[in-house]
DNA sequence: AATGAATGAGCGTTCATTCAT
DNA sequence: GATGAATGAACGCTCATTCAT
């Protein structure tokens, strides 16, 4: 019972991330998500009371994964290089297998016009910049990347490149393999950010 | 009279990314655009005959500076990193200046469900990514940049960078200045990147 | 529950008639039709999906009649000419007291223009001419009428007249009565076509 | 330039035909009519200062035609029964070679809800029952018909049956000569209707 | 004699949401 | 825990018509 219920508002989560990326969030609806789903439209806000509640649901989910990601870094003993590594194959190697969650990356504009949402958008981005510049900061300590890097605008840079090879990705319709690439282009970053000899 | 007619008709694409700025891509209508500018839904329909042509006039505006860029750039004596620099500042300078304009950097996604809206995209993105992986080609050739260096990846990352950045900047609701930052993180970017002795 | 969904699923029907009857089938809009019932536009919209689908049941009202006539005449055990009579008669009674479908005999031509429509209105008025000249070749078999008489056309002419004189029963303002004109009017055809000793 | 005038104001009403024929009297509408035309809307109402009176002089072009054939008619020397065939000829004919037009034979209902067409109409209809019933009272006096038939419900089943079947040569799209049909259905009714010896 | 721009009303349709059952 | 019916607002778009030029 009471896990039909879980089950049934975490695939109403599911049903909305494919909405979204089969039709695009703009064309979004209670009326699709349910059509989905195979339930009423009115079943949906017996689980959400409102559209926003289900997004907000939808950035839950989208997101569950960090701290899932921060937490087993900082479990794992490696060094702050192979850190960074970790944690973006861990999110390519999810998107790979889960390709319409990347549509959720290439949407956060969208989001920012509802002030919940907004803020929780908001929050995601914000945290994972700080874990990664995080990491910069103890790369740098570590001499694994040169001092003068800004660990911030790094963080940036990486994120930013992340989410345009996602991207990329869709444009192309997943035509190249995304953990591969995303693992050269980021061994290429933090080489070229790394202390010279 | 025909001043009249460009008036209003570029007026439109105007009043639109004024709209998408305000209150989002995906609650864009014509009515909006419509106050917006001061006319009715109707007269639009006399300028462009659906509301996707009229968001194809707003990404036209959005990459005509495009050609005049790769353009100057091509004219002008510059090495090819102070290219690189030369064309990112422009636009950074251009946004710091029309803020608003930057809503369109983030909707990508929300446009690849119309088919027109899609393939204009994805060749404005295309031409941006070209052109910047040409120059550094350029700058590989001529030395400014390490050889093994990979251009199309470098250009992902640039182009990534400046998309991230120009989020964080709504984010931050303009808090910080564009250009300079922009500067010094390409400034840091190529560096990194450049051949080392 | 299912009853109250029958009722306004078919009032709607009786509706759209009263509408079209009212302000012509070039006037009749879902807006009109919804507060002829009483409802709201979207209330329709979750019986029939579109416009066209309450056209669509219109004429299925309007010719469900028609199969019931159809087998009826079949039950009885009529002579031919009989045949014909009972059932020009049974329509001329039931829209003597339901003048307000007469509109949709007139407005065959306005259907043409959207497929489905086409269609459905094509059938039915081929089913009815095909029965009538069915009728009208039993007659002949039974030296009811003379032997020399293309039935399809006679056929033709009947449904023609049946149209016709509808058509000058609205314009009077159903000033005269109709089932009785129709009766002599077809006494007069059938007796004209008959076989002459 | 005079002519220049006549020759553009009734080009529209041929244009108008023209679209009445190709997407339907519903679908009519000022804009199609221009573009038919190829010239803007506003031209239109130089020439004709509402839509009701361009459809006027569409209702105007359909009949001028009947005053013609009444007075052609009355002109040679024809017995009435020759006048009949004569005239149902000229109609055959003329739609034949000009099949738009047989769209009007079939919109009656629509011009029947704005006063000023309805009355146009009503009047056509009025007058061609007037002049058929005239020629058959002539056709009874001349014993060439049956005396004891009602003219007027004759005059009604013969443009009944012209009305009928002008809508099947529509909806078999013009697949059947329609002049050789006319003229074998009228030559079975009129002699069906003859005097017996 | 004709055009381009604009208007206000109306169209068919979809939306998020509510509520009685 | 879910459904079917309904609502009111908004959507993109088309209409007949007007008017300054």
């Amino acid at each position: 019972m009471g896990k039909t219920l879980i089950h049934t508002k975490e695939g109403l989560v599911l049903s909305a991330i494919e909405v979204i990326n089969d039709v695009g969030i703009s064309n979004l609806s209670i009326r699709k998500v349910a059509s989905q789903q195979g339930v009423t439209e009115a079943a949906i806000f017996r689980h959400y009371k409102s559209k926003n509640e289900l997004l907000l649901a939808v950035l839950d989910f989208f997101s569950k994964y960090d701290s899932d990601v921060f937490a087993t870094v900082a479990l794992k003993k490696l060094t702050p290089t192979e850190s960074i590594h970790y944690c973006l194959n861990t999110y390519a190697t999810y998107y790979e297998n889960y390709s319409a969650i990347t549509a959720i990356t290439q949407i956060h504009e969208v989001f920012r016009n509802e002030m919940e949402l907004r803020e929780k958008i908001d929050t995601i981005i914000m945290d994972r910049t700080h874990f990664m510049s995080g990491l910069i900061d103890e790369a740098i300590q570590k001499n694994e990347i040169a001092p003068h890097v800004d660990s911030e605008q790094l963080a940036i840079i990486i994120w930013g490149y992340f989410r345009e090879v996602c991207m990329k990705w869709r444009i192309s319709e997943y035509a190249f393999p995304l953990r591969e690439r995303v693992q050269e282009s980021l061994h290429m970053i933090l080489r070229a950010f790394s202390k010279r000899e």
